[in-house]
RNA sequence: GCGCCCGUAGCCCAACGGCAGAGGCACACGGCUUAGGUCCGUGACAGUGUGAGUUCGAAUCUCACCGGGCGCACCA
C-alpha cells in the first residue's frame, strides 16, 4: 500500500481510500504538539508506572523492539484510557561494548557513535507511535546520570556492600574483561560467545550474598504476578540448601588444624570415608604433605588448562591427588585420607567436602577411580553401591551409624547428628547458597569509572561526593584497544591524582562498572529524571513505584532482574525508598523469529522492520505483532499476515466514514442488539487487556467491527445512534494497538484529537444481561436440544422444560431417567 | 539425569469442568465491478498428540507414553 496507488485508484465506487502513509504524516506533528503522554507528578489521578526494559541504543529499531514496544504500549495506553496518570518513560542503557568497539574501529569516541544511535532510536520510536514520555529520557552514559551511579557505589561502599577481593575470576579473552557469574552461560561469554577462562585478579564486588535469603523470600510474593520461568530461574540461581558445617581435625606435617566442610547430608557422616579439598583452594596448598606438594602443583597445572566447558561435562572422569595427610571423622574417630580434586569447587561452601561415596554419585565415582573405600550407612533396599557403583540417595534404614541405627526418617537422622555435633562443638546446622557476590569491575573504557582513589598511605579512599562525577578522560580510537588492563590506565594524567584524605600522590581506580550497575537503578531515576541534587526524589519514587508492570525479555531473568531487586533492597535499608521490590508485575515477550528460526545474518532470514513499516504501515505491523498470539509466545513472522492486518484496519476505518449521526448523539435509543455487542466488547476487552491476552482483545474488536458492518449494511442502518456508539468504541479500543488508524477514525467521527486520551467508554451493565439464554440439553453428555430460556429461570422449570422437549423425549426413547444435572440457565444433562 | 511449559482445522490462535470455534490467514464459491481486490457475502475443513483414569459431563483435572520448547545440572 502506498499513496500513489491509492489515489490513482480512487473511483466513484470507493471515493474514500485510506492512505496509511498520509495518515502517519498527518498525526505525528499533532501528537508532538499535544504531548498526550506526559506524566504529571502532581496529577490527582491514580498513578500507574508502565516500564519496559530500556534498550541499548543500536540505532534503528528491529523487530524485537517493535514487538516489545507494541505489547507494552497496549497496557500503557489502556491505563490512560481508564483514567490513570501513566508514567511510561524511555531512556537508553548507553554504556557498553558495542559503542566502544565501534569507536576503536572508526577511530572516534564512543560517545559519537552512541549519540548518533540514540537520535536514530528516538526517531524510530516516535514514528512507531510508542506512547513514551520523552520529557523524561536520559542516557546512562551521560555524566548527569553516571554521577549518581557513582554516588550509589559510594553508598554501597560505606555500608560494606562494595569491596575488593582477590580471586580466580571469569575472564573473557574476546572482550578482554572480567565477567560476573551471571554473564557466563555454559562456560561461554554471554555477550560474545567466547570460551571463558579463569584469571587470578583483585576485583570489586557487590555483596549481593548478604541479601540471598531475602531475594529468595521475595519471590514467594512475586510468584503470583511474575512469569513462572523467571521466578524459577531466580530460585535456582540463588540455590539455597540446608545442611551442616562439620569440623574435621586435620593432621598435617605442621600440626593439627580444623577444617570445616559443608554438607547437606550430615546424617551420612558415618559413611564419610575420605575428604576432598578443592584443588585450587588455598587450603590444599597449605595442608599438603611436603612429599605430595609437587604432585599437587602438577595437578593444578592440568586443572587450570581445563576450560569451564570441559569442567561442566558431567561424564568427565574424576581426577585428583592424594594430599598425603589424614583427617579424623568426628563421629567414627577414624583416620580418613584427604585428597584434592577439581570436582570440589573452591568458592562454594567451604571449599572442602566430606566424601560419602555410598550415597553420593560424585564421591562414588571418585572413590572408584582412586580405589577408596565405600561404606553404605543407609539401607534403601537397593543393591549395595559398593558393587553397583550407583550411589543410593533415597530414604532407608540407617546402618553402621551408631546412634542412628534403625532410624528410617531422614529428617530425624539429620536432626540427630546436628544435635550431637552441636553438643560436642564439632559442627552446626548451616544454610548455604549458590549465589556468589556480584563482580562489578570491568577492564573497559565505556562505563562509569569506579570513584575510588588508591593512596599508598590510606589505601582505598572514596572520592568525596562533591567531587562527583569522576568523568571519563577523553580517549578515542586506538587508545581504547583492550590490552587486558583497563584503557583508563593509559590516561596517566587522569590516573595520577591526590589522596582526598592526605593530599599526597595517589592514583585513581582504573576499572569501570559493569553496565548492569547502570540499569539497576534507572527505574528510580525516571521518577525525577532531571534532579541535579540527588539520584532521585524519594517522594516521587514512592508516589510512582513499585512499577505496576515491567515488560521485557526473559534473557534477563537472573541478571538485570536480580540486580535491580538487590539495589532496591539496599536503597530501602538506606531509607531512600519505601518498598523492597521494584517491579510488582512482569511480562516477558517472546522472540520474533522467521521460518522457524531465530533471525540472523548468517541464516539470511532477517526481517527488516523498516521495510515492513514502509510496506504495511506502523499500525498494521503493530497489530500483527499484538494479534499473533499470547505475548509470551514466539512469533514466526513467516506465518503472519500483515496484509490481513492492513485489510482489517481499512475495514475499521471505513466504518468511521459511514456513520451519519452527529457527535454526542445519545445512544440510548439505538439498536439494542448492536448496543449489547458494543457493551460486551468493551467489557471483555478490559478483562482481556488486564490479563495480558492482547491477541484475544484484538479478536473482540474485530468481532465488533464485523457486527457493526452488518448493522450498517443490512441492519439498523448507518444513522442509528448505536452505530456511532459502536464505531467510537472501536476507535478507542483500537487506539491501544493502531494509534494512527484510531486517531483518523476519531477525527472522521467529528472529534478533536486525541483519541488516545478520549477515555474508555462506560459500559451500561444492563446491556450485559441477555434477554434470553440458550440452554443446552444433553442426554448422556451428548447435546440433544437447545432451549431459549430467560436468564433467571429456576432449576425446576428448566428441568421440566428439558424433559418436555420432543427431541429430548426421542433421545430418551422411553429409557429410565436416573439422574438429571441442572446448571440453570445454561445446561441440563440427563443420565439414563 | 532432574524440573517446568506446550501439542485444538492446511496455518496462526480462542474456548469459568458444560453446544469444540471468538478472531485472523490461506482456500472455494457467489455478489459488486470494464477489470482488479484494499469491497460485500456464503461455504468447506478439526473432535482437541496417544492410551488409561476421575466425573452426570474432560480440550480443560490425574497418571503414563509420544512429540516440541525452556530451565537447571560435579553447588556436596
Amino acid at each position: 500500500m502506498n499513496a500513489e496507488q491509492s489515489s490513482g485508484h480512487s473511483t466513484q465506487h470507493e471515493p474514500e481510500t485510506y492512505d496509511i502513509a498520509a495518515t502517519e504524516r498527518k498525526w505525528q506533528p499533532v501528537w508532538e504538539e499535544l504531548q498526550p503522554f506526559r506524566a504529571d507528578d502532581d496529577s490527582p489521578r491514580e498513578k500507574r508506572y508502565a516500564l519496559t526494559m530500556f534498550p541499548y541504543p543500536s540505532g534503528d529499531l528491529h523487530m524485537g523492539h517493535a514487538e516489545v514496544f507494541a505489547l507494552h504500549d497496549v497496557m500503557a495506553r489502556y491505563w490512560w484510557q481508564r483514567g490513570y496518570e501513566v508514567l511510561n518513560p524511555m531512556g537508553f542503557d548507553s554504556f557498553g561494548l558495542p559503542a566502544e568497539n565501534a569507536a576503536i574501529r572508526n577511530d572516534e569516541h564512543p560517545d559519537t557513535y552512541t549519540r548518533a544511535n540514540i537520535a536514530r532510536s528516538i526517531e524510530s520510536c516516535r514514528t512507531y507511535a510508542a506512547s513514551f514520555d520523552w520529557t523524561r529520557t536520559f542516557n546512562t552514559s551521560d555524566p548527569d546520570y553516571y554521577r549518581w551511579t557513582q554516588w550509589l557505589f559510594l553508598k554501597f561502599h560505606e555500608r560494606g556492600l562494595a569491596y575488593r577481593k582477590n580471586s580466580a575470576v571469569n575472564w573473557c579473552p574476546q572482550d578482554q574483561t572480567v565477567l560476573a557469574n551471571e554473564q557466563v552461560v555454559g562456560g561461554v561469554c554471554d555477550r560474545c560467545g567466547a570460551e571463558v577462562t579463569k584469571k587470578e585478579l583483585t576485583q570489586w564486588y557487590f555483596k549481593i550474598t548478604d541479601y540471598a535469603q531475602e531475594l529468595l523470600d521475595g519471590l514467594d510474593d512475586l510468584a503470583a504476578t511474575w512469569p513462572d520461568r523467571v521466578v524459577t530461574a531466580q530460585r535456582n540461581w540463588i540455590g539455597r540448601s540446608e545442611g551442616a558445617h562439620v569440623d574435621f581435625a586435620l593432621h598435617t606435617v605442621g600440626g593439627d588444624r580444623h577444617v570445616t566442610v559443608y554438607t547437606t547430608r550430615p546424617d551420612t557422616l558415618y559413611g564419610a570415608t575420605f575428604m576432598v579439598i578443592a584443588a585450587d583452594a588455598a587450603l590444599a596448598a597449605e595442608v599438603v604433605h611436603p612429599d605430595r606438594a609437587q604432585a599437587l602443583a602438577d595437578y593444578l597445572v592440568e586443572v587450570r588448562k581445563a576450560s569451564d566447558i570441559d569442567r561442566l561435562a558431567t561424564d568427565r572422569p574424576k581426577t585428583g591427588v592424594d594430599l598425603g595427610i589424614t583427617a579424623t571423622n568426628p563421629v567414627t574417630g577414624e583416620e580418613i585420607p584427604v585428597w584434592a580434586s577439581d570436582y570440589v569447587l573452591a568458592d562454594y561452601g567451604t571449599g572442602a567436602i566430606m566424601a560419602v561415596p555410598a550415597h553420593d554419585q560424585r564421591d562414588l565415582d571418585f572413590a572408584r577411580e582412586m580405589g577408596l573405600p565405600v561404606r553404605r550407612v543407609i539401607d534403601t533396599g537397593e543393591d549395595d553401591p559398593e558393587e553397583t557403583y550407583v550411589a543410593t540417595t533415597g530414604n532407608g534404614t540407617y546402618v553402621r551409624s551408631g546412634e542412628l541405627d534403625g532410624l528410617t526418617d531422614k529428617a530425624a537422622g539429620i536432626r540427630t547428628i546436628i544435635e550431637r555435633l552441636e553438643a560436642e562443638g564439632r559442627g552446626t546446622g548451616a544454610v548455604n547458597y549458590r549465589l556468589r557476590d556480584w563482580l562489578l569491575s570491568r577492564q573497559r573504557y565505556w562505563g562509569a569509572p569506579i570513584p575510588i582513589v588508591h593512596c599508598p598511605e590510606h589505601g582505598e579512599v572514596a572520592v568525596p561526593e562533591d567531587q562527583l562525577p569522576v568523568t571519563l578522560p577523553m580517549l578515542r580510537g586506538a587508545d581504547l584497544k583492550p590490552r587486558g588492563t583497563s584503557p583508563l590506565g593509559g590516561a596517566t594524567e587522569w590516573v595520577d591524582t591526590t589522596c582526598p584524605t592526605c593530599g599526597g600522590p595517589a592514583t585513581r581506580d582504573t576499572d569501570t562498572m559493569d553496565t548492569f550497575v547502570d540499569s539497576s537503578w534507572y527505574m528510580f531515576r525516571f521518577c525525577s529524571p532531571h534532579d541535579t541534587d540527588r539520584a532521585f526524589d524519594p517522594e516521587k519514587v514512592d508516589a510512582w513505584m513499585p512499577c505496576h508492570l515491567y515488560v521485557g525479555g526473559v534473557e534477563h531473568a537472573v541478571l538485570h532482574l536480580l540486580y535491580g531487586r538487590f539495589f532496591t533492597k539496599v536503597l530501602n535499608d538506606m531509607g531512600l525508598v519505601g518498598f523492597r521490590e521494584p517491579w510488582s508485575a512482569q511480562l516477558n515477550q517472546g522472540f520474533v523469529i522467521n521460518q522457524g528460526k531465530k533471525m540472523s545474518k548468517s541464516l539470511g532470514n532477517g526481517v527488516n522492520l523498516g521495510e515492513q513499516l514502509e510496506t504495511f504501515g506502523v499500525d498494521a505491523v503493530r497489530l500483527t505483532l499484538v494479534f499473533a498470539g499470547p505475548p509470551e509466545d514466539d512469533i514466526d513472522w513467516a506465518n503472519m499476515s500483515p496484509e490481513g492486518s492492513v485489510r482489517f484496519l481499512q475495514r475499521a476505518w471505513r466504518l468511521s466514514g459511514d456513520v451519519t449521526s452527529d457527535p454526542g448523539t445519545d445512544p440510548a435509543s439505538g439498536d439494542p442488539a448492536l448496543r449489547r455487542t458494543t457493551a460486551r466488547a468493551l467489557h471483555d476487552a478490559s478483562a482481556l487487556v488486564e490479563s495480558y491476552r492482547f491477541n484475544v482483545m484484538v479478536a473482540k474488536v474485530m468481532e465488533l467491527v464485523n457486527a457493526t458492518r452488518k448493522a450498517i449494511d443490512s441492519g439498523c442502518g448507518p444513522a442509528d445512534p448505536a452505530v456511532r456508539e459502536a464505531v467510537e468504541a472501536v476507535a478507542v479500543m483500537l487506539s491501544l494497538v493502531a494509534p494512527y488508524t484510531a486517531e483518523e477514525m476519531w477525527h472522521r467521527l467529528g472529534h478533536e484529537p486525541t483519541v488516545a486520551r478520549a477515555g474508555w467508554p462506560a459500559v451500561d451493565e444492563s446491556l450485559l444481561v441477555e434477554d434470553t439464554v440458550t440452554a443446552v440439553v444433553q442426554v448422556r453428555g451428548k447435546v440433544k436440544a437447545r432451549l431459549e430460556v430467560t436468564p433467571d429461570i429456576s432449576e425446576a422449570d428448566l428441568e421440566a422444560a428439558a424433559l418436555a422437549d420432543p427431541g429430548v423425549q426421542r433421545a430418551l426413547d422411553g429409557g429410565e431417567v436416573r439422574k438429571v444435572v441442572v446448571r440453570a440457565p445454561k445446561l441440563v444433562n440427563i443420565v439414563v
